[in-house]
RNA sequence: GCCCGGGUGGCGAAACGGGUAGACGCAGCGGACUUAAAAUCCGCCGGCCUUGACCGGCCGUGCCGGUUCGAUUCCGGCCCCGGGCACCA
């Protein structure tokens, strides 16, 4: 379309092929990833190619070739010099049975996948990007992308979560010593109403109190217990412990005890936080259940007091009361005189807080990218020297699920030290994936060069005119792009361009159901078109046994079609049945690609009718016998389609697009005999339809003496001209309901308008005898009479 | 649990800044052509009511309520489904 538009036009491909579903694959299968790979992208290339997608195979890359990654290892080793990349510990899952660690999809309710083991926490040195470097930048350059989906742009807002608040000091003593204990508050307005404070099991107070008791140790170790994914820690039972601990509050000097509690999380500010029951849903959870004070101090719209079970407008901001000299200010007022006081006892000051967290990208397997470290016992980690990159990963490997297979081969880690030329050993441990998909758009520009991660090439080209991806990737690899980007611009590689993408259309996910068979005692995912399903007179699944061999299969549902889950359909059924032009004009057909999709092919054949439709109507037209006349009806009706047709591309919405492509032949088949009209409107059904199903246009084009290349014509745009009406319809209403419909002369004012209306009969039996209160008339569109 | 979306006929969907709900298709039903089938063409196709037939009426966009002359569209509350939650990518 933008090529017909008259634009220089880059569309690429390139595969993202490192990862754990290769190694999985490799598993089962018994052969290297490397070469499960390498037979996936042949075979999937071949389907692109019939596809006719107009790619540039010249700029093909795989991220699992040294040549490309390559250049992970040198930007890393270059935000490593910066402190941009740096090691601290992080926490994995563990498996203790194959002593490996394991991917939180491969935790399946908090067992190992493989071996059914109960999956421990487990915290191991990691090497993280520093992203939040950029969280402000990345924040508030999301207001510079009017290209991107709102919807996008808040997930990415709410996921950096700038927060502003007050960082609060609750002063105590230990062994003798004299401490304090930090917790950030977005309500230090509620600060005169803690009753305790709560923190972490891996904070050091939990870890002091934990040495004297034993009570106390072994809750600290039940919190540490268990896998380590979000989702699953917010919806477990709110349980805690009291240390014995206790702290002195900043402003009152009350002693408040302090609480273990297994919602509070390490990883989100002090790992620490002041409990305010009166006005926290979770902090009145929790006093409740232990029997902890509550303590109104906000004048909320129910009143002063706050009586269980918790209401949502006990958290609404209000007035102060019962906070001594604070009583009576508002929100604002009451957070800058409070965080005013705590900064004159050196308690406490403003603090803004963010939800991001730095990028772990340590990973303890085999198919990914070497992390180019080495390990010296004089020198420390020293990053691999750019003469000495890439450092390739062995391809020949086949894992066996028991711990990264590149830590038993001393000839991958056995090496010396760059700096001071001893025996050192080699970092084993791989990036995440992500950090491929980061950059690897700007590596399509130039896809050749040999000494640099990108050239000037990338700076004609980039940023991305227009990305496409899943709204699964809504936050994760376009936030890691984002970044990644203003990684490269402050590296001088591409100098002013922040934004990777300028405008980012999101598909929605395609839906399929999922089958498993767990007679081995492990899940099995069957591909649901090996799957045979009773159903019950409403559809839902009553049993269902792989076909190939009558196996019962259990029914997971509906969800995204992935490789986990073994739930993909193979578009090349569909290419073979019906041809490309069909597959893809049935695709955009279909329902507009920002939709999730339950994925059936039931309906093809009417795509298929169609093109075939198109390509005998235009069979049977003769140039040479056409009359040199318009039918001025059926013209209008083409011109209006192809202006709906052309708002429908610019907002994206292809099936409208496909559907107009439809009501056009319609309107030619209405057309009595060849005449002017025939031949512009097969004109431009030929242009419309040519991004769509270019093979079969291109054939017809030439075949119609249109000329040589559809793809080389100008894109069509509706003639004025054709659009002019005499005369319009309007709907005539009474009280809003529909009574019937005139034609008026398309400069009618309201006064002929409203004699018209009235002088319908239908309109007369529901006005007869009513007075007529007001008349709305919209033009173009409607009268409205109100009685 | 938290953040972001979605819910319209039997099915995919359309209605673009509140203005004719269901365009365009699929499936289905009836008919034409045919020895027959396929292909093709024509007609019907949200529910209920009314009518001999037209004409027409009432209800209907997940549920409950609100704003408006008018709500699939805006507002409040709820239910269900999908995506993400930092090691699937």
């Amino acid at each position: 379309y933008y090529r017909m538009r008259g634009y220089n036009v880059l569309q690429p491909m390139g595969w993202d092929a490192f990862g754990l579903p290769a190694e999985n694959a490799a598993m089962a299968n018994k052969v290297p990833p490397a070469r499960w790979t390498y037979d996936n992208i042949a075979y999937m290339k071949r389907q692109l190619k019939s596809l006719g997608f107009a790619l540039d195979w010249e700029r093909e890359l795989a991220t699992c070739k040294p040549d490309y990654y390559k250049w992970n290892q040198w930007i890393f080793t270059r935000l490593f010099k910066k402190g941009l990349a740096y090691k601290k510990t992080g926490v994995v899952n563990w498996d203790p049975v194959d002593q490996t660690v394991l991917a939180n999809e491969q935790v399946i309710e908090g067992r190992g996948w493989r071996t059914g083991a109960l999956v421990e926490k487990r915290e191991i040195p990691m090497y993280f990007f520093r992203i939040t470097h950029y969280a402000e930048e990345l924040l508030a350059a999301l207001d510079g992308l009017p290209g991107w989906p709102e919807q996008v742009k808040l997930m990415q807002k709410n996921w950096i979560g700038k927060s502003e608040g007050v960082r609060v000091g609750f002063p105590y003593s230990l062994d003798n010593e004299k401490r304090v204990l930090w917790v950030f508050t977005t309500r230090a307005d509620t600060l005169m109403g803690a009753t305790f404070c709560a923190v972490a099991a891996e904070h050091p107070i939990a870890a002091s109190a934990a040495r004297k008791n034993p009570e106390v140790a072994a809750f600290v170790e039940e919190c540490k217990r268990g896998a380590v994914m979000e989702a699953e820690l917010a919806q477990i039972e709110k349980k805690g412990m009291p240390t014995g601990i206790s702290v002195t509050h900043p402003l009152t000097g009350e002693k408040l005890p302090v609480w273990v509690a297994n919602y509070v999380l390490m990883g989100y500010g002090e790992g620490a936080v002041m409990a305010v029951p009166a006005h926290d849903e979770r902090d009145m959870e929790f006093a409740l259940k232990y029997g902890l004070p509550v303590k109104p101090v906000i004048r909320h719209p129910l009143g002063d007091k706050v009586p269980a079970p918790w209401k949502a407008e006990y958290a609404e901001y209000g007035s102060l009361i019962n906070s001594g000299k604070y009583d009576g200010l508002g929100y604002q007022p009451a957070v800058d005189a409070i965080a005013a006081d705590l900064e004159a006892k050196d308690l406490g000051e403003k603090q803004v807080q963010w939800r991001l967290r730095d990028w772990g990208i340590s990973r303890q397997r085999y198919w990914g990218c070497p992390i180019p470290i080495v390990h010296c016992t004089s020198c420390g980690d020293v990053p691999v020297p750019d003469d000495q990159l890439p450092v390739k990963l062995p391809e020949h490997l086949v894992p066996d699920g028991t711990g990264n297979p590149l830590a038993k081969m001393p000839e991958f880690y056995e090496t010396k030290c760059p700096q001071c030329g001893g025996g050192a050993r080699r970092e084993t441990d791989t990036m995440d994936t992500f950090v491929d998909s980061s950059w690897y758009f700007a590596r399509f520009c130039c896809p050749d060069q040999p000494k640099s991660m990108v050239d000037e090439r990338a700076s004609y080209w980039m940023a991305v005119d227009q990305y496409i991806g899943g709204i699964e990737h809504a936050i994760l690899h376009l936030l890691y792009s984002r970044f990644f980007q203003r990684v490269m611009r402050d590296e001088g590689l591409m100098p002013g361009v922040s934004e990777p993408f300028s405008n980012l259309l999101t598909q929605g996910m395609v839906l399929a159901e999922s089958y498993y068979t767990d007679a081995s005692g492990r899940r099995e995912w069957v591909n649901p078109a090996d799957v045979s399903v009773e159903r019950d007179a409403k559809g839902k699944i009553l049993c269902a046994q792989r076909t190939s061999d009558g196996a019962p299969v259990v029914y997971d549902g509906i969800g995204t079609m992935s490789k986990s889950k073994n739930n993909g359909v193979d578009p090349q059924s569909l290419i073979d049945k019906y041809g490309a032009d069909t597959a893809r004009f049935y695709t955009m057909f279909a329902s507009p690609p920002t939709n999730t999709l339950e994925w059936s092919d039931e309906s093809v054949d009417g795509s298929y009718r169609f093109l075939k439709k198109v390509w005998d109507f235009s069979a049977k037209f003769s140039k040479a016998k056409c009359a040199e006349t318009f039918d001025r009806k059926i013209r209008y009706q083409i011109h209006l389609e192809l202006k709906k047709a052309n708002d429908d591309i610019e907002r994206q919405k292809f099936n409208t697009v496909a559907s107009g492509c439809m009501k056009i032949l319609n309107a030619l088949e209405e057309l009595p005999d060849w005449d002017a009209t025939s031949r512009e409107g097969l004109s431009i059904l030929m242009r419309l339809l040519s991004p769509i199903a270019p093979h079969m246009t291109h054939h017809l084009w030439r075949e119609l003496g249109f000329g040589e290349d559809v793809m080389r014509a100008p894109w069509p745009v509706p003639d004025p001209a054709a659009l002019e009406q005499d005369e319009v319809e309007l709907v005539v209403q009474v009280n809003g309901k529909l009574r019937g419909s005139i034609r008026v002369p398309k400069a009618a004012d309201r006064a002929a308008i409203e004699e018209l209306a009235r002088a319908n009969p239908n309109v007369q039996r529901f006005v007869a005898g009513q007075n007529v209160k007001k008349v709305v008339v919209v033009p173009g569109r409607l009268i409205n009479l109100v009685v």
